[in-house]
RNA sequence: GGACCCAUAGCUCAGCUGGAUAGAGCGCUGCCCUCCGAAGGCAGAGGCCAGAGGUUCGAAUCCUCUUGGGUCCGCCA
């Protein structure tokens, strides 16, 4: 249910009378027609441009049509009031009965906002995707938090959604890290090493090190690399995988599949996705331009296997293969997205850093390619998070070295905190992550704010027990303020869906509970405001049906977020 | 040299497929608890939406250029 597209559709289908009836000249296209919240609640409760946006097809002028459309909407029950208004603009004030019906709707859909919008359509949503050599650090946890809360709102917004991350375990820096778990085996029997130059010495693979001693004994002990390189990237491959499904688990993120990036070698793939480029005619030998500006040191012209990717959007032509005839990152990136594709993805979403930026243009050209437009691909990029501790910056390794893990962040203020706070920002915005401020209790935090009217309302709910919500009156600005309030959830559901934008649930979530403070705070002076009646039951239901439908918006809308809603605040 | 992202109140940031007098929090000034949780609320001051052109009935929003920041730039993923 949503009001703004329902009063849409009677303004749609009084100007279609006026077509009829020869007011309007038949055959204009209303796709332009919007009916939005107005800026300033003094415009009333919705406003339309239909007579703006039809003035110049219709050759009238937006006034007189405004007028016409008025005449016909002040019909419609559900419009209490029509007013023409700036150079235009009809500004329309929904009866009572309107809100009232929404607040009872909410209380008898707990769905309220679910849409359908995405039609069941498959979408795959890859996201954090990090080399698997070691735990996820705070850069990687804003894409995870990102790519799942994009994830969950695109499945509340009618999207068959899978969640799937790529395992980059087919480069050069898994054997960097057989060889790092290595040494640590050899540690684990007392042998004494140092960790050269190219190796990881992140202490959590002193357990890893650890279990292959007990798990294969002395068996590799004093032996060349290649006896054991390949089995020990596959072990160590695991163990990190493990690491970091628990470092997921720990933030409350669940893939639906891990996709092995090394799966895709040898078996075919990679070489039946550029088959397929090939058939279009965009595999080619060729040499590319050197790049402009500084030159870097060792450059010379080579001749290579290209994937014409200028066809398909791009800047330059991209080689897929490296001048010894292996892959480059690239082909498997190529094959992993076709399958992706034939899998038969509707579309595909990648969630990458922002440092991965040059790549974008790439991968839509391959995906266009392969699926012949039929496929869009989005990438969304989230820049950078910098950490503080009151206002300073912040460095801490606990475990890992020289970065500040995962499991730091989500130690010290828990998964709910870290997930909110990550979303506060437009996922193109740079993010200042603040220790203390993140789990400080007062409105200066968005998490504790909204989390706080959540908890007051159950609050109050536990107060009545189990008294069953009336269909409240609403007769005061605050309350009907909060009423409005929700009746956009299910619009701004569709909007932070279409735009792949999850923080609009978050800004959304702060705008309702503010509306829902203030009337909280009303019922300090004036107590006929207040949810409680005290020694009226009668009153006190029908006092209880707004906040318990703010409570299902607010629950619902955490629940996209990832973020559990409180029920109380300690 | 080129590509992508960004520039909005003193600070940190929202701003819907282009809509009316551009919003919020912090900070600043002054107020509100014999209370269902004041961990909150109300009011005030504070703006050339980086700059210049363009498209449009209408631009913070779209296009071009300029300035200033960030990320990246053939065989590392």
């Amino acid at each position: 249910m949503n009001v703004f597209s329902e009063i849409r559709g009677a303004v749609l289908a009084a100007l279609d009378g006026m077509m009829q009836d020869g007011d309007l000249p038949a055959g204009l296209t209303l796709d332009a027609v919007a009916v939005e919240p107005p800026r300033d609640a003094a415009h009333g409760d919705m406003a339309t441009n239909a007579a703006m946006v039809l003035a110049k097809p219709a050759g009238s002028p937006p006034r007189a049509i405004a007028e016409a459309l008025a005449a016909r909407l002040s019909d419609d029950p559900r419009i209490a009031e029509v007013q023409v208004a700036g150079p235009g603009f009809l500004n329309l004030s929904l009866s009572r009965d309107v809100w009232t019906g929404i607040v009872a709707h909410i209380l008898s859909d707990p769905d309220f906002g679910r849409s359908d919008m995405g039609q069941g359509a498959r979408v795959n949503v890859e996201f954090v995707s990090t080399n698997p050599t070691g735990p996820l650090h705070v850069g990687h946890v804003r894409g995870a938090v990102f790519g799942d809360a994009l994830a969950s709102l695109l499945d509340f917004a009618g999207w068959d959604v899978t969640r799937e991350y790529y395992i980059n375990d087919g480069g050069a820096q898994v054997d960097v890290l057989a060889r790092s778990v290595y040494l640590r085996y050899l540690q684990a029997f007392g042998r004494d090493v140092d960790f050269p130059e190219g190796t990881y010495p992140g202490d959590y693979l002193v357990e890893v090190g650890q279990a292959l001693k007990d798990k294969v004994g002395d068996i590799w002990l004093d032996r060349d690399e290649d006896v054991w390189l390949a089995e020990l990237r596959q072990f160590a491959t695991d163990a990190m995988m493990d690491l970091i499904r628990a470092d997921l688990a720990a933030l409350g993120v669940t893939m639906d599949r891990f996709f092995s990036e090394k799966s895709l070698y040898g078996s075919g793939r990679i070489e039946d996705a550029l088959e397929a480029l090939d058939e279009k005619g965009l595999i080619y030998r060729g040499t590319l331009e050197p790049p402009k500006g500084k030159l870097p040191e060792d450059w010379e012209p080579r001749e290579q296997t290209l994937f014409r990717s200028t066809a398909h959007g791009d800047d330059v032509d991209r080689p897929v293969r490296k001048s010894d005839g292996g892959w480059t990152y690239f082909a498997p990136d190529i094959a992993y997205h076709y399958d992706k594709i034939e899998r038969g993805f509707d579309q595909l979403i990648d969630v990458f850093g922002a440092d991965h930026g040059g790549y974008v243009k790439r991968m839509k050209a391959a995906v266009s390619a392969l699926s012949d437009g039929a496929v869009p691909l989005d990438v969304k990029l989230c820049q950078l998070v910098r950490l503080y501790k009151n206002g300073e910056p912040f460095k801490m390794s606990k475990r890992a070295g020289n970065f500040v893990t995962l499991r730091d962040v989500v130690d010290e203020v828990g998964p709910d905190v870290t997930r909110f706070t990550m979303l506060t920002r437009k996922n193109d915005a740079p993010l200042d992550f603040d220790f203390a401020k993140a789990v400080e209790q007062s409105k200066d935090n968005p998490v504790f704010y909204v989390q706080y009217a959540h908890a007051r309302i159950r609050s109050v709910m536990r107060k009545v027990g189990d008294l069953q919500p009336a269909t409240p009156a609403l007769d005061d600005p605050a309350e009907l303020a909060v009423a409005r309030k929700l009746a956009e959830w299910p619009r701004l559901v569709e909007i932070a869906a279409r735009t792949h934008e999850p923080h609009r649930i978050a800004f959304y979530l702060y705008d309702l509970a503010s509306e829902f403070h203030t009337l909280w705070n009303r019922g300090n002076e004036d107590h006929g405001l207040r949810f409680v009646q005290e020694g009226d039951t009668e009153a006190t239901a029908a006092k209880i049906g707004l906040p318990l439908a703010v409570s299902v918006v607010i629950a619902a809308g955490l629940r996209i977020l990832g973020v559990t809603p409180a029920e109380e605040m300690r």
